[in-house]
DNA sequence: CCGGATTTCGCCCCGCCGGGCGATGTGCCG
DNA sequence: CGGCACATCGCCCGGCGGGGCGAAATCCGG
């Protein structure tokens, strides 16, 4: 399955760092450098003219910084969208997140070894995701503390029964008892009753409660929406 | 910085696994393998005994899996506390968010290469974090997915007074009109009033909705909470 | 100093919600 | 076959929630 060969653009403003990282991936046979870039600006234009897979983008430069670059590269929702893994002398975490939030693939560091970076722009490029483990660690760490326990109140969610689970998802998304009856294509006292056995299992007072239940067990769970 | 040899303890039910992580990892002059579990109970008296810097535990054991047996050992807030890398076949998204919640420093498949699964044990080891790339890629995914923007805070959440989001505030906590009033030292009436005005300017029907919209829009978030 | 925004509160109305009690049918298990 | 759990629906009712209408008091900016 030797696919063509990953189409790099190499985004820093330092050209002895640009000619490096170009000359070691260019050595490799299954990658071509097919730009460079001095700023976040040249960036994004480049990336528009010569659509490569991956940017390997720089955090810090002049012009326009590698947040923002890779913000309008991945922003524009016609355009060509490539994977960017960023490059940084040191793991800042705001500029971890917002990475991350822009939906940038990867994150390493510049003291990482050739083999490091290498291995980084292949799994990148593949759609994967790769960090430097330090900056790992710190994810894992918000996410351990966003999402504290794992059977809390699961285990209350298994008092209930499929039906009635059905039932608080939809009260969970805002519907009223008429609307679930409806779409379950029941009365509308069903629907009073398989709530009401709800309320009584989970120890809840009114709808309300049941939808900040259902967020505090991730039963159902903030996202994009309308 | 030759520091002293990490001392690793190998949980597996699979003898001819367990077998070959040994010889890999016991060949390092920085790595000492100390001891061999057969099962998640093992793997937690052992770790009691010889308190490892590290256990490499397999996910599926019998007796007590990996993710049970790593609760057990770091949810002992007494005991000795050393690092926890996961070793799986399949990157199961259960699995993985149940043993990040567990406190796991690291989460690697068993088809990584050797030379993978040593730089995992050094990393976690020294209190880095790493996973297999398509895990880390799931885990920024939900990651995005949850914190989506930088400058959150809903348009149309502006539209309301501060009174009126710390009403809406408190109804995404479940309390009743009564109970808000009670605590703001207001009518209840007031509270209606205040609450009324939510619903219309964000053109919402009832107070489950405003939830929604509350954990929608970030102005709650899922979390533990008294 | 006047007008708009905000906060506060009262009264009335009625619809939906939540709870209690009972009933029927179905499938499963010992 | 006799329970048991589950799903389905009905009736009744008290109360809280949501909406309309009005009205003070405060603050702030033009």
């Amino acid at each position: 399955m030797t696919a063509a060969a990953v189409r790099v653009l190499i985004a820093d403003d330092q050209a002895m760092v640009r000619g490096a990282l170009a000359a070691v991936l260019a050595a490799q046979s299954d990658i071509d450098v097919v730009g460079e870039a001095a700023d976040g600006e040249q960036a994004v234009r480049l990336t528009g003219r010569l659509h490569p897979d991956l940017v390997l983008m720089d955090v810090r430069m002049p012009v326009l910084d590698g947040l923002q670059a890779t913000a309008r590269i991945l922003g524009d929702p016609r355009g060509h969208r490539p994977r960017v893994l960023m490059l940084t002398t040191f793991d800042l975490d705001d500029y971890v997140y917002e990475a991350l939030r822009l939906g940038a693939g990867g994150f390493i560091l510049k003291d990482a070894t050739t083999d490091d970076l290498l291995s980084a722009v292949r799994i990148v490029a593949s759609g994967d995701a790769l960090l430097a483990p330090s900056v790992t660690r710190r994810l894992i760490e918000d996410f351990a503390r966003t999402r504290p326990a794992g059977p809390r109140p699961s285990a209350r969610l298994n008092a209930l029964t499929e039906r009635e689970r059905e039932v608080l998802t939809l009260v969970a998304r805002g519907l009223s008892n008429r609307e679930i009856a409806a779409r379950l294509v029941l009365a509308e006292q069903t629907v009073k009753t398989h709530f009401g056995r709800v309320l009584s299992k989970l120890d809840l007072r009114d709808r309300a409660q049941a939808v900040v239940f259902a967020y505090e067990s991730a039963l159902v769970a903030p996202g994009p929406r309308a």
